[in-house]
DNA sequence: AGATAACCTTCCAGTAGCGGGAAGGTCAAG
DNA sequence: CTTGACCTTCCCGCTACTGGAAGGTTATCT
């Protein structure tokens, strides 16, 4: 199996997965040529982290969630735990992001937004955070 | 006024003020020993700059900003337009956070998080995203 | 005068997670 | 035997800083 043939099945970059080898993720056997030779184990690994990556999993934890997956002495408790303070992170994130959003959504209502130079975002800007 | 100083009256670190300098943001006079020596003018700049930055936006839409702001002819229309980007940025962001979370929620919740190597996580991971 | 400490300077390296692109080897088809 | 599509490694670039090394300047204390 060729790269690029994994890079389609497992829905990855090329790129993405000589990356991943090289810090250590996969390790795909090697042709006499030098070319990568993907087994079925590893395809399916790919396909582990593409779906944790897609659900915002750091790289470091996905490594951590890959042994935990290959382990099949782990404990649950140790995935459960990884993945709740990933949710507590995504939590925090998105609290910080309405926080912007509502302070934002002010400024931009509040701005006639037309060929006059006054602005109420500029304002906002420029004058240090008032109470509110 | 030492960079210290101004590092205190702005919130900014002075490694983020170097940065600021070295990228053009500020341009801060110089003392005949090399040292900086910051005016009001730029204490205002840095001060509108982690402003800015605190409301997320990007160090680029911050020196587009800060043309405006200096800008007296500038039209409004300008400042509203990238604020209004930045919104439906964050729009965005909160929008896909809020999927993974619910997606993530659910595989936490169905943990029993316990001794036993049974993990709806690693499962959900493991799987092909089912139709849902 | 000398020492010490607290400033200041520049420059280099590293962070996360790749993407772009150069330079070069390999292989199947025509 | 050449073309073109693969494959390889390697290095730079991105964002927005942060840490640290190496070294100059200034004020204070003895």
């Amino acid at each position: 199996m060729t790269i690029t043939e994994v890079a389609r099945r497992s829905g990855l970059p090329a790129k993405t997965i000589r990356y991943y080898e090289s810090i250590g993720l996969i390790r795909p056997l090697r042709r006499p040529n030098g070319y990568r030779a993907f087994r079925d184990g590893d395809i399916m690994k790919l396909g582990f982290l593409a779906r944790a990556r897609s659900l915002g999993f750091s790289v470091e934890d996905c490594r951590a969630l890959l042994a935990l997956w290959e382990d099949k002495g782990r404990a649950s408790a140790d995935v459960k735990a990884l993945a709740s303070q990933h949710l507590a992170r995504i939590e925090a994130k998105i609290a910080e992001l309405e926080s912007l959003h509502a302070t934002l959504a002010d400024l931009v209502s509040a701005c006639s937004g037309d060929h006059r130079p006054d602005c109420p975002i500029l304002a906002g800007l420029a004058a240090p955070p008032a109470g509110r």
